[in-house]
DNA sequence: GGCTTTCCGTACAGGGTTGTATTGAAACGT
DNA sequence: ACGTTTCAATACAACCCTGTACGGAAAGCC
């Protein structure tokens, strides 16, 4: 092992570096923690590097939303689009919510957090909402439930994830734990029971993707 | 009208004064932006008042908390407890969550907001939250849920409310629409259906207590 | 090698917040 | 009335964060 965890030799920065570990602060200890002083101490570097790649402390939060724009954005729209039946179509919600590749839980939550007190983020943020509340009370509808029973559990379902992430920190439920409840999940979320069957290779699925 | 509403005379503030200021600016603005300096301006009178009646800001913000936990803390536990049947329960947690009086959901959340950056905090929140979910699921569970079915739908429809104070800021929902998805909520709350004249009754109690 | 571009360190100015100490004014009790 | 208590204004020290200006080192290009 040539060089351990700690390889803080390759100086010279790039903007990315420092928008890296701005969004891992924010994500940490929210947007008032995103001072660039602070990042500064974290990466090694004074504040001169900064003001090098970046026109001011706004424009990295520019970036920040940009990424998150990218990262999370219309990933819950498009998974629905092509779900087949009722059973997949919850499920491939629920894939999303646990594959960091498509979505990120801890991101999206801190970003909400920041435009809760930004009257120029709220509006972006509920946008985002109301289109994925929209995406999933039509999947409803198409498979079967009357307004308003489609958009109230659309809504039912997406606002209990969000709360899902909200006050869990980190994850003080094992993935065991939270496969144990998908039949009550489920039932609770559609008012019928899911598809033994179904069930059973999801979980084997799920399972082994959390496993590498 | 002797005096408009600008009533700014009784100078002489007292703690409480500075804690009821310091509630309103958690709640607008979040914790960081409960400042001396900001509260003083708000006050219109300098930050020699407050080092008067404080010690000094983190007695401010215990204040705070404990304010918290006298007006939010258990009545959620409490509204359950006397409930004869499953609608009237379910119903008496509308009720809460709609009185000012007996709950600030507001304040809930930004304290919720303030605990996710804060270690100290946030053990209590969550131990507020878990009390929450236990009640609601030992009350679905005293009305024929088997378990996990029980726990997972009282999480459900925590959760849900929880971040249905999280993601609306103002009420851009009226009152009247909110109980136009009574029924629907009813359903995908509990899998079955509520009583047509339970709901009627409780559609005309709330729309009163709404008005004066 | 020399020159330019890229990146970072240093220094300084400006603004903001917390606390403390001290003085001053207004209300209260007797 | 008069002194005491209650409350608020002022001034000052210490710390933190942003933004700018400028100078220097290291890498890349020819």
């Amino acid at each position: 092992m040539p060089q351990a965890q700690t390889a803080p030799k390759p100086h010279r920065l790039s903007a990315e570096d420092w928008i890296a570990c701005a969004l891992q602060t924010l994500i940490e200890s929210g947007i008032e923690a995103v001072q660039i002083t602070a990042l500064a101490r974290r990466l090694d570097v004074t504040r001169g590097s900064f003001y090098w790649h970046f026109e001011s402390r706004e424009a990295l939060l520019d970036a920040l939303l940009t990424h998150w724009r990218r990262q999370n954005t219309g990933v819950m729209v498009e998974a629905l689009t092509g779900a087949e039946s009722l059973d997949t179509g919850i499920l491939a919600l629920f894939s999303v919510w646990v594959d960091d590749a498509r979505f990120d839980p801890k991101l999206d939550q801190a970003v909400r957090d920041w435009a809760r007190h930004s009257d120029t983020l709220h509006g972006a943020v509920k946008s985002e909402d109301d289109a994925r509340v929209a995406a999933i009370a039509e999947f409803y509808a198409r498979h079967g439930y009357e307004q308003p029973e489609a958009f109230i559990r659309a809504r039912v379902l997406y606002y209990t994830q969000i709360s899902y992430y909200a006050l869990s920190k980190e994850q003080d439920e094992e993935m065991t734990d939270r496969l144990g409840y998908l039949e009550a999940y489920f039932r609770a979320f559609t008012g019928r029971d899911i598809d033994p069957e179904i069930a059973r290779a999801y979980r084997a699925e799920t399972l082994e993707a959390s496993k590498p």
